[in-house]
DNA sequence: AAAAGCAACGTTATAATGTTTCTTTTCGGT
DNA sequence: ACCGAAAAGAAACATTATAACGTTGCTTTT
């Protein structure tokens, strides 16, 4: 119920990235489940810290061959798709429509409502709070008597470091 | 007949369904097609004709089966894909990500900007205009430096009839 | 301890979605 | 009629996701 921020930040919160290591989101995540009573066990952990490990949008497959990697041992997809379905469910991981790919989500204490920008480029994604959206956006369903559950904002395009490569 | 409207429209748009028939839907592309100097061929005609026959968003794969049924004849799924890919490139029709399916586009004249609320329950899908939503995602990507070219902007729930059915 | 219950996990197969490649056809312009 | 470009067809392949079923390990009850 809490509320951090109630003023809009566009831009990429200062708070999502660089002040915490991936080992102390995972910590973070952890703790977060012992306080909820759900079991944050090894495959789900592992997943966790490999998409913390990769600075990309990661597809399921990519998380399977790399839990294969690192484990030296095989895992199916349904044990990958499960994890992942608990990691969403607890709001540590958030998946991209329009990639059909995952990511960590930065912020999973609070009640988070992201929106993405992603890169065709270099295929980076951008994690933003703008609660304005959010707002607008339950004004709508309100008008359409749209009782909202899950929302989807992606916005596709070129991030500054690539267009500025780009252009150079 | 650029501009109808202004101001913000949450809620179904009264011109979207209704006012003009599947029929006349499909003839107004053609038109635009011709104006635009891009073919609209007897394939592309057929799955936009069947997307606007659908009340849901519909499967590239029933889609297939769909012009096979209708045409008598088998198509294969590039023919599909591609003949998609240029229904959204006129700005005929849009996918929902999140369903991995193709609704067609009701106002393919205006540079159009549309989210969705999709339902659960149904599958039904209802387009909404909300310029303001616009306005905002694309502050937000001024302020990262971010070149938009696509949004995505999907609210998954249940729809007002759904609800009403649930409660009773 | 034996047995039942339960959640997580493993394994296999398969469904669903999307793309590549190459060939053939169609169609507008000359 | 002929040519070149755009579109369509066909087969195989690649990727993403789930169904169906069984197993493991832990806990609770008896």
């Amino acid at each position: 119920m809490s509320k951090p921020s109630t003023r809009p930040r566009p831009g990429r919160d200062p708070d999502c990235r660089g002040r915490q290591s991936p080992r102390e989101r995972v910590a973070l995540a952890v703790s977060l489940c012992e306080r909820r009573g759900v079991q944050m066990t090894e495959r789900r952990r592992r997943v966790l810290e490999l998409l913390w490990a990769s600075d990309k949008p990661t597809s399921a497959y990519q998380l399977i061959e790399a839990v294969r990697l690192r484990d030296s041992r095989p895992v199916g997809p349904p044990t990958v798709y499960r994890a992942l379905r608990f990691l969403m469910a607890q709001g540590f991981v958030s998946r991209i429509e329009s990639l059909n790919a995952y990511v960590p989500c930065a912020h999973p204490e609070r009640d988070h409502d992201c929106l993405f920008f992603i890169c065709s480029d270099c295929r980076t994604s951008i994690e933003v709070e703008d609660p304005r959206i959010g707002g607008l956006l339950a004004e709508d369903a309100a008008a359409l008597g749209f009782v909202a559950t899950r929302r989807t904002v992606e916005v596709e395009g070129v991030c500054a470091r690539c267009a500025e490569a780009g252009a150079a």
